[in-house]
RNA sequence: UGAGUAAACCGGGCAGUCGCGAAAGUAAAUGUUGCUUUCGAGGAAAGUCCGAGCUCCGCAGGGCAGGGUGCUGGGUAACGCCCAGUGGGGGUGACCCUAAGGAAAGUGCCACAGAAAAAAACCGCCCGGCACUCAAUGGAAAACCUCGUCUUUUUAGCUGCAUCCGGGGACGACGAUCUCGCGUUUCCUUCGUGCGAAAACCCAGCUACAUGUUUAAGCUAAAUGAAGCUUUCCAUUGAGUGCCGGGUAAGGGUGCAACGGUGCGGUAAGAGCGCACCAGGGGCCGGGCGACCGGCUUGCUAGGCAAACCCCACCCGGAGCAAGACUGAAUAGGAGGGAGAUGAUGUUGCCCGCUGAAUCCCUCGGGUGUGAGUCGCUGGAGGCGCCAGGCAACUGGAGCCCUAGAUAGAUGACUGCCGCUCCCUUAAAGGAGAACAGAACUCGGCUUACAGGUUUGCUCAUGCA
RNA sequence: CGGGGCGUAGCGCAGCUUGGCAGCGCGCUUGGUUUGGGACCAAGAGGCCGCCGGUUCAAAUCCGGCCGCCCCGA
């Protein structure tokens, strides 16, 4: 498909999308982030970003999912394999997570999930 | 200099790298992708409390109901907003707050307290009459007996509490009913018992009766002797009590609030009954468009609550961009029941009126996956400074500028320098921090949140000249 | 975008209409009863009625503005 660039990043949308992945991906946690991982038919991998209404206010909201689209994008270059689902979500204390942060907490589940090395 | 008050404004700046959204241009492999340029969150974008634009609804008509607003004048597209003023309240002041029409249209409420919570009555005060009692004075009559007081004792009755025994009731065996017993608790008490330390016995109080003691005791007079201090009736005067008739609304420990307030006069007692001042109301005159203000006059004196019902004046058709329009696709728009030209549905609720149909309602099941896309969608009651009108809100004129438009939702990350605050330090260097908060059709307001900072006007206090 | 409800003792709720005493049940504390526990009986503590302001003599109650929670409809 042409539409596999180097600079899109493909997103989950739909509800159902990200049920699906709930219900047969795996998961895995640090204190303030989860992340489920689930293979798809794609030839890409697609993102979603979940963040509940407990985890602050709107700002707050925004501001910790731009934190994790940019820390997505610093990473993609060191994920070897293609064609799955990753969705993550934020817990409770994740409203005051700094750059950084979230850099260290998707390294570390994207090791673990076996999506990198 | 310090404290305060009112208003306006800013909400870190510059540069670089990577990344995101949109528009325009350009190139190609043309429903796509690349490149270039430009633009890309706020003063509150928030809460969704008001008002409008815009769009649709078989036009928006009448009545009732309902809701909102509520000093006056102006501004505005409109408003519950803003400006200017009036009245009231607060502050030394600058200034701030104010849902502020009507209580004499009617209804209702004003707990407790208080005579009484709005209409008068009650107590009280005063006058007159009658009856009774007491005192003084005067007159008449009778009597010299005793009367009275105090103390003590005793008897009977009334006034209270506790409890043993007794009696009645209730509950109780993770078990109904009956009987007996037991336990806990409660109630009653004729009788019986007890009642200590304030209290019941004692004591104290009241009533009745009896008894005891004293007996010419006591007082006036130096002593003695004598006399008086006694009772009844009448008259007058004064005082008190009760009843009846009348006058009065001054006073009545209360209460948030008492049928104007204070003082003087006046009166049988009193009262705006008269007078002076003060508060309010009515009338007249003057000023102001008006709310209202000022002056004169008049004894006219009417409690509060309408953010209680209500009355009056004015305003309100409904729904909301998931409004709505266009294009395309579709065996995945189903099943059952009901209403319907004898009028479904719509018109906020009800009635009238209008409209005039494969439509509407209910239940079950499925679905929210291209079962979608495009438009609406950002040029507007727009912004900036200038001129003119107006005290101002605001309006008019010419000029310049274009300044977000996503659709699961674009603004982010990192770096350097400068600026601000804090820590350490003589300083430099270094470290840390920077609020409230994210457009979703668009405006005008209101309300709420907010680190830090800038400017201007004014007030008060202190110091110096 | 539009609409509705709730907030009162540790917990669950009354009281608000028509303003004047803040109450009920469970729970808690103390004492009694029992050999002990439960049950029972008696007594008691515990509240700024979500927050702020206003009307009123007086506000949980009436009015306005905020805060939090919950539920509907398109």
């Amino acid at each position: 498909m042409s539409k596999i660039k180097a600079g899109k990043i493909e997103k989950l949308r739909k509800n159902y999308q990200f049920q699906k992945v709930y219900k047969e991906g795996k998961a895995q946690a640090t204190g303030r982030t989860i992340l489920f991982i689930k293979k798809n038919n794609e030839q890409c991998n697609r993102l979603g970003i979940s963040i509940s209404k407990k985890v602050g206010k709107s700002v707050i909201r925004h501001h910790l999912k731009r934190l994790y689209l940019e820390a997505f994008r610093f990473l993609r270059k060191d994920i070897t394999k293609e064609g799955f689902d990753i969705v993550i979500i934020a817990r409770k204390g994740a409203g005051n997570m700094t750059y950084s942060e979230t850099v260290n907490d998707l390294q570390k589940l994207l090791a673990r999930g076996k999506l990198m090395k």
